[in-house]
RNA sequence: GGCGCCAUAGCCAAGUGGUAAGGCAGAGGUCUGCAAAACCUUUAUUCCCCAGUUCAAAUCUGGGUGGCGCCUCCA
């Protein structure tokens, strides 16, 4: 498969290090409030990414950090009198609520900056003797100026940043592009002993130290959103390549962002809407959807009405599942007269699916494919399908739907004995033409919401959507 | 100022040299006792504009217009 890669901005063949075992680091959200569907995006995205790996035989080591030590952490913290500890383990429940209702699966490894903080003045240590970071009044800097390579993902001269930057009161850097790996004690926050004192880990060291800690020293994969690529993603190369010596990360993915009125949304704009709200206006699933109907580096203009035509198409999709579960239910063991024909066709889509996601994760090109077997579905569970052809499409269809991480709402189909006697008098009814009382009882189980439909293979319900 | 991205129907969105996937919404039809669901037909002679290359361009090149992002915490 080819992957675009940042650092070299052209698509590459990606095959990992060590065959079939791909390592995979994703920056996760710092946790000082609810993520937002603009956090949702990576999540998921690289969630699909993670599935597609090891739907093509792969087994992968994903890790995905919490920074759970930061500004706004600590602020948050004192405005509620409670400690940055109790905000992030706050926050980290909420987001395993979110990643559960998106069907994120869990990480490998969820580690916390906090749990890392050995790793972390290690490197920094290492750095230092190397003479890529020196320290200044307790904090400790890395010196851009002294790798060469700064800049080669974001590609930026280093001239012309060092030109728009300007150093903060109370920074004491050598020069503007030089960020902080260990920043000095102050009141009020939380702090760790160091060899050059008591302080706590800037946010770029914590990834550099948790991705060697737990997947070593060069990475397949190092994915996050657009915003990360500098300086965070610059520096966590410039960090990790000093450090170790050896490449970091060998492709970096970045998602595109999730748009408000064409503009990106943002904690600091305010322009934000949470997953939590979201969800419960319209559910999680729509949100996973619109993530995967378009291409992951696109950017995303979110509306209502998005969100609408997402749910819309996932109803499709159930109600082409429903139909082919109910034929399967009802299906003969008797082969069709075209059944080879028609399996073939079927497992053709699995192909068409894998040359989409094959290609940089086209995951809307691979829905496109989703929906045309669906319509496949659709026409032969009209006649009278064999139970093979059922079974293949059905593996067919789940697989595709599993990778992509949708249709996982199940829906409850037990029915209590009453409505399941109501059921069989309307069928009766019909059967005497009575369809007034046939009617009738349809219409009383509709105020109930549940939806008959006549089918060939008898009759079946469903809930109202 | 430096670096970069994007523009395809009413809406969402694939397609990056060979004659415009798919979804939502709309219209008509088939099936049905009536429905529902589904299926069929229909909705961009054309891909922001102009010029160029080519037998052939949404796709490549140049110019323009419009929108957005990074360069400060951000997914």
């Amino acid at each position: 498969m080819v992957l675009y890669n940042t650092l070299t901005r052209k698509k590459e063949e990606f095959k990992p290090l060590v065959p079939d075992k791909p390592t995979i680091y994703a920056c996760g959200p710092t946790v000082y409030n609810y993520i937002h569907i603009g956090n949702a995006r990576p999540i998921c995205v690289f969630d699909v990414l993670r599935r597609y790996l090891e739907y093509r035989g792969m087994e992968v080591t994903f890790v995905q950090n919490f920074t759970d030590i930061d500004d706004k952490l600590i602020n948050r913290a004192n405005a509620e009198g409670t400690t940055v500890e109790n905000i992030a383990n706050r926050f980290i429940n909420e987001y395993f609520i979110d990643a559960k209702g998106l069907n994120v699966r869990e990480a490998t490894v969820h580690p916390l900056a906090t749990e890392n903080i050995n790793e972390i003045i290690e490197m920094i240590k290492g750095l230092i003797d190397k003479g890529f970071a020196y320290e200044a009044k307790g904090d400790v800097y890395f010196r851009a100026q002294r790798f060469e390579e700064y800049g080669k993902l974001s590609r930026m001269p280093l001239e012309d940043l060092e030109k728009g930057m300007r150093v903060e009161v109370g920074e004491h850097k050598e020069s503007p592009a030089d960020f902080a790996l260990w920043k000095a004690a102050k009141p009020n926050e939380p702090m760790w002993d160091a060899p050059w004192g008591k302080g706590r880990p800037g946010w770029h060291i914590e990834c550099s130290a948790m991705a060697r800690r737990y997947l070593g020293k060069t990475i397949d994969i190092h994915c996050g959103g657009q915003d990360l690529i500098f300086p965070h993603h610059e520096n966590e190369i410039a960090q990790s390549e000093c450090c170790n010596g050896v490449p970091f990360a060998r492709f970096w993915l970045h998602n595109g962002y999730i748009n408000v009125d064409n503009k990106k949304m943002s904690k600091s704009l305010g322009n934000f809407f949470t997953v939590r709200e979201v969800a419960s206006k319209y559910g999680y699933e729509p949100i996973r959807y619109m993530m995967i109907a378009s291409h992951y580096r696109s950017p995303i203009n979110y509306s209502y009405e998005v969100i609408e035509q997402c749910r819309a198409s996932l109803d499709r999709l159930y109600t082409c599942r429903e139909n082919l579960t109910f034929a399967q239910k009802h299906a003969s063991g008797e082969p069709m007269a075209n059944e080879n024909e028609i399996i073939e066709n079927v497992l053709a889509r699995r192909q068409e699916f894998i040359e989409a996601m094959d290609d940089d994760l086209n995951t809307a090109g691979a829905l496109g494919v989703l929906f045309e077997l669906a319509r496949d579905i659709n026409i032969f569970t009209a006649s009278q399908p064999s139970r093979r052809l059922c079974d293949t499409a059905l593996t067919v269809f789940d697989e595709m739907c599993d990778v992509l991480g949708i249709l996982y709402c199940k829906e409850d189909k037990s029915l209590d004995s009453k409505v399941e006697e109501l059921i069989k008098e309307r069928a009766k009814a019909r059967a005497e033409k009575d369809y007034a009382k046939a009617d009738r009882i349809r219409d009383e189980l509709k105020s109930m919401g549940i939806i008959l439909e006549d089918t060939p293979q008898g009759v079946k319900w469903r809930w109202e959507k």
